[in-house]
DNA sequence: GCAAGCATACCGACTGGTTGGTATGTTCCG
DNA sequence: CGGAACATACCAACCAGTCGGTATGCTTGC
C-alpha cells in the first residue's frame, strides 16, 4: 500500500535490496511466479547471499510483508492528515492521502501483502498471518480517528473496527480493479473507488460533499 | 464471484473437467501456483488431453475467465431479485443475494477471475482481457437498475457505470481480506464489507437501513 | 450397407529448461 | 583468529510443452 520507492529509503545492503527487489517484481508479477533467481537478479545478490539472509522463498515473502509494514506505518503515522482537530476530516484527510498516492500504473501502487496473500492465503500459514498483520495494521492506525468520529457524529449501526478494516477492503478492491483495466489510467480506475469511500463516509458522518480533484 | 460448484452443471467431458480443476485449484492456491500436471491430476486426464483442448496454459486461464463469465453471468441473471419492482430494492436484493452467497472458507466463494488478474495483469494481456470482462461483465448487469435508482431517488455525483464498478470493487476487497483472516469464518470477514456497502446505498438512495442478517 | 478416409478425443513417455535449495568455498571486517 | 557476508557450483524435482500413437465416430462414395 505504500505508494512507491521514493517514500523508502534506498537499500544498501544486500538484504534490504532483495526486499526491495521483492516489492518490484512480487507486485508486477505475484509471489508465486517470482523465481528466487530473479529476485536475486533485480538485487544484484547471488543464491548464497539470498539463502544466507532468508531461510526460504517462504521466509522471504514473511519478511517482505513486515517490510512492507514497517514501511507503510512509518509513512502513513508521520502524514500531516493526523493534525486536523475534527476526526472525521482527520478520517477523510487519510481517504485523501490515500487518493493522491495512486498515481502511475498499478504495480507502482498496489499492495504487496494484498497480492501475496491472495495467492498464498492457503498454501503458506505464514505468509497469510504476516500479510493479514500488514493489512490490520493500517486499518488500526484509522481505528481511533474512526472512533472520535462516530462518538462526534452518532453514527449508528457501525464500529471503528469495522468501518477500518472497510476502509482497506475498498483500497484492496480498488487494486483489484486497476489491475483489471487495461487502458492507460489504472490509477484513475482506483480513484473512482476510493472516491465512493469517501462518498460513504460523507454520507454516514453527515457531511458536506467534498469537492473531488477528479 | 459465483458461490460453489452446485451452482454449475457437473462436468462431463473432459475440456469441462478441466475447467472445473481450474476453478477449483486457482482460487485456492493462485493461477501461477496450479501446474498443469497438477490440473490433469484433479481432472482426470492426462497430459496430451489437456494440450488437445488448451493450446497453452495461458489459453487455459483465459478459457477459464470465460467459463467462469458465463457461468457467474447466467446464475445472477436467473436470481429473483430482479422481479421487484422498486430499482433500489433490485439494487440492494443483488447485495443481499452476495451476502448469502457468502459461506464456508474463502476458496468456496472467492472470484476466480479476480484471483487471476492480480497475478497476471502484466504478465498476460490476454488474460488479463478476459478477466476485466469477466468482472466488468458483473458489473454491466446491475447497471440498469443503478440508473433507475439514481433516477428515481435523484442522486447526486455518482454514476450508474461508475457505482456498479464499485460493487465489485468492494466485493473484490471483501474477498481479499477474507482470505487474509486465519480465523474460521472467512466467510464473516467478507459479509462484514458487502454490508457496508449496503449501508451506503441506503443513505445514497435514501432508504430506510434494512436490518442486517448478523 | 459398408468400407475408405478423415477428424476428434485422448494417451503417456519424453525433453530442455527452470525451480527452490544445498554444499563448499572466499573475502573482509572487527 | 573468527564469524558474518557474500560467491560459485551444483542437485534433484518439477515445469510447460511436444510427439508419436490409438480409439472412436462421422461422412461420403459406391
Amino acid at each position: 500500500m505504500i505508494p512507491n520507492q521514493t517514500f523508502r529509503p534506498p537499500a544498501s545492503t544486500a538484504r534490504d535490496r532483495v526486499l526491495e527487489a521483492g516489492v518490484k517484481l512480487i507486485r508486477a508479477q505475484g509471489y508465486s511466479a517470482t523465481s528466487v533467481d530473479e529476485l536475486c537478479r533485480e538485487a544484484g545478490v547471488t543464491k548464497g547471499g539470498f539463502f544466507h539472509h532468508f531461510a526460504s522463498k517462504e521466509a522471504l515473502g514473511v519478511a517482505l510483508a513486515n517490510y512492507w509494514s514497517r514501511s507503510t506505518g512509518a509513512f502513513f503515522a508521520a502524514a500531516p492528515f493526523h493534525h486536523n482537530a475534527d476526526p472525521v476530516e482527520r478520517v477523510l484527510g487519510y481517504i485523501d492521502l490515500r487518493i493522491a498516492l495512486l498515481v502511475g500504473p498499478a504495480e507502482s501502487f498496489s499492495c504487496v501483502a494484498g497480492t501475496m496473500v491472495q495467492e498464498q492465503f492457503r498454501s503458506s500459514a505464514a505468509i497469510r498471518a504476516a500479510c493479514e498483520a500488514s493489512i490490520l495494521g493500517n486499518a488500526a492506525a484509522l481505528e481511533a480517528d474512526l472512533a472520535a468520529a462516530i462518538a462526534q457524529t452518532g453514527a449508528t449501526g457501525v464500529t471503528a473496527g469495522g468501518l477500518s478494516r472497510h476502509v482497506q477492503a475498498v483500497i484492496q478492491g480498488a487494486f483489484v480493479l486497476a489491475k483489471a483495466n487495461g487502458g492507460d489510467d489504472q490509477a484513475a480506475t482506483a480513484r473512482e473507488h476510493l472516491q465512493h469511500l469517501q462518498r460513504y463516509f460523507e454520507l454516514l458522518f453527515d457531511q458536506e460533499p467534498r469537492e473531488n480533484p477528479s
